[in-house]
DNA sequence: CCTTGACCTCGAGCGCACTCGAAGGCGTTG
DNA sequence: CAACGCCTTCGAGTGCGCTCGAGGTCAAGG
């Protein structure tokens, strides 16, 4: 009695559109093809659900497209791949922290920016005295 | 005496290239068009510089190029419109907080997994005992 | 003088990740 | 039994941000 979801919903609780969903499908995102009801229409289990947020994730950090499939192959592939999947996610890891340590370095020059004109308007200075 | 750099020593500092430097200025992201020697060669000054420089930080932690623009039409029009751009840079700040947020929480799971990964390829667990 | 190489313009092309629309099927609701 | 709404497939279209190539100019070095 695995519980089951109609596109709609998962894409509801994904944030993903249903076209996306699709498209992740054909594009070999998902481990496997989703079950059909006998109208032909997808119903997702917990763990299509489960697998479609790991995604997300994913994605959402920056992982392309073709990195999430290669991962998906592997989890396909199923036992004795281990290794690769961590190096992957490792990889993976190591890019984003990368892009966050830069992000915040560039976020701080920006702030820097944002006071500089909040302390400009806050006390406007003369123009012939400051230019 | 303004100290003056070729488009190749631009694109070296700023770790953008040529060609996409000639594009921020046809596109608009640049201040002003770029001096050009007398074989009509671009000639960057620091202003130049500095100001490439900050429109990456605002590209690079995720700021469209329309809103880059919109910015750099601000600064251009002059003096008297300084809250507006900063209501933008404020704007942007919002958007890279919750971005870094989101990342960072996700990062998390993308972390736990890697634990779980590394957990079961250092202790090796029997399959008929755990699966 | 002639070659080399960095630069120029213009416009087309590309990769990514969706996003959309047309045309049709099914099954519950009035 | 008709209408409605949600689903289906397939393939084309979109937006963003570059990226590239063709064909040409110019200045310096040998």
């Amino acid at each position: 009695m695995a519980a089951s979801f109609t596109i709609a919903e998962v894409a509801e609780r994904t944030g993903l559109t249903a076209h996306t969903l699709r498209y992740y499908e054909r594009d070999d995102l998902l481990l496997t093809a989703v079950r059909r009801d006998t109208a032909g229409r997808r119903r997702y289990d917990d763990a299509d659900v489960r697998w479609i947020e790991l995604v997300t994730k994913l994605r959402s950090t920056g992982m392309p497209i073709r990195d999430v499939r290669r991962y998906a192959d592997l989890v396909r592939a199923g036992d004795g791949n281990e290794t690769e999947r961590l190096d992957l996610l490792r990889e993976h890891r190591a890019v984003v922290l990368d892009q966050l340590a830069q992000v915040t370095a560039h976020l701080g020059a920006i702030e820097h920016k944002i006071a500089l004109y909040e302390e400009r308007l806050e006390h406007p200075v003369a123009l012939d005295a400051a230019g």
